[in-house]
DNA sequence: ATTCATAATTATTGATGCAAAATATTCGTC
DNA sequence: GACGAATATTTTGCATCAATAATTATGAAT
């Protein structure tokens, strides 16, 4: 078994990563349990570092933690789901709003010409949903709340536990796309109640081609 | 030195509570280096349970790691209070508008009554903050979205990191009395809109204290 | 035959020791 | 006297080891 690559990052934050991967691919079901002395040994790395990357993945939530029981999946529910998705409109449409008041008019127009790298990748399905997270992600950036960020970031790995990864429906791309634009527009016309109004509309679509 | 009680919970989680303690009484201060080897030594116990606890308070915010240079006290600035009542306002306002829509009356009740405790507590300072933050708790509570209670109870514990404990003034007490009963009267009428209103006033009231 | 208790095994949790890395101090040279 | 390099000390971080607690299985008793 070969060592991990030397790390700029500390070790426990390196298996944590890999840890991520392997309960986003489903590798690592849900509600099982987490075998410390086998993947410590499956990565060549002591139980001290694992354990600390458990404690990390159990802060984010992806993990829970039983006493004297060891580290498990967490599972989330339909209403987990439901309840994180609720907060990700939340969180996410006030920073539109934020974004409508506080951006620059350059930083406006990267989210355009993000926008239009959007509507350019429809077709290629895998590259369509890059851009798309990397557009969410810069309007949370311009919001510029550290702490909202870390909240989202933490939020869309627990929504990332679930089998039918629905942050972004395949189906829904062209509605996805239209609501976007509308999205753009309200941040071009600096009209904070409406980009407010419209980032909510998209989750609420978003959420209801989930049903 | 002696040892600690034995715990129900995991002793890093107890070493964890210890040290938020030391936190939010200053006696560890924002910005200065947590020196683990005393600590350990302080409390008569191994690196280790204290090294996860570490973790456990770096992922609530509480304490930032550098690589290779240890743990620190988290230093928020003044913007972070910003962004982090912010989001309380943001947070607890959504919930207060979940509470009007979907809480029993049973459960409004429940708040009525907390908010008969929080009148008759004006007078007793300590008393008053503290069915005060029950009161906040409670409406959080009812909300019934576990992710949204986690992230609140660890942004008020950011909030406890300022010098100036602002949740809540002392001499904002009468108008502080008024403002809750103006939610409490929103939520016994099942009005959502004005619920979240009321709640979002009511934290801008108490932002405009702090300045 | 079923249930309860005890013992053994298994797995988590805490401690200690060692190595690597970073910083600070001291010494030498310019 | 100042600046740079090298060494030493301090501290993090990883690994191995020991102990505690829980669960399961087996045996005995009712």
């Amino acid at each position: 078994m070969s060592a991990l690559s030397l790390a700029p990052r500390a070790l426990y934050e390196e298996v944590a990563e890999l840890l991520r991967q392997r309960i986003f691919s489903r590798e690592l079901e849900p509600g099982s349990w987490i075998d410390e002395l086998k993947l410590a040994e499956e990565y060549g790395i002591s139980r001290t570092p694992l354990r600390e990357a458990l404690k990390v993945l159990a802060a984010e939530g992806l993990v829970t933690m039983k006493v004297r029981r060891g580290a498990y999946v967490t599972e989330v529910s339909e209403k987990d789901l439901a309840d994180v998705y609720h907060l990700l409109s939340l969180l996410e449409s006030d920073a539109a709003g934020v974004v409508a008041q506080q951006a620059t008019n350059d930083e406006l127009a990267e989210l355009q010409t993000l926008h239009h790298a959007l509507e350019a990748a429809v077709g290629e399905r895998d590259r369509f949903f890059a851009v798309n997270e990397q557009f969410h992600m810069r309007v949370l950036e311009l919001a510029r709340n550290r702490w909202r960020e870390q909240m989202v970031a933490d939020l869309r790995k627990v929504m990332k536990l679930n089998r039918h990864n629905s942050l972004l429906k395949t189906g829904r791309i062209e509605e996805s796309l239209a609501e976007h634009r509308a999205i753009v527009e309200a941040l071009a016309q600096r009209n904070t109640a409406l980009a407010v109004q419209r980032m909510r509309e998209h989750f609420q679509s978003g959420l209801e081609a989930a049903a």
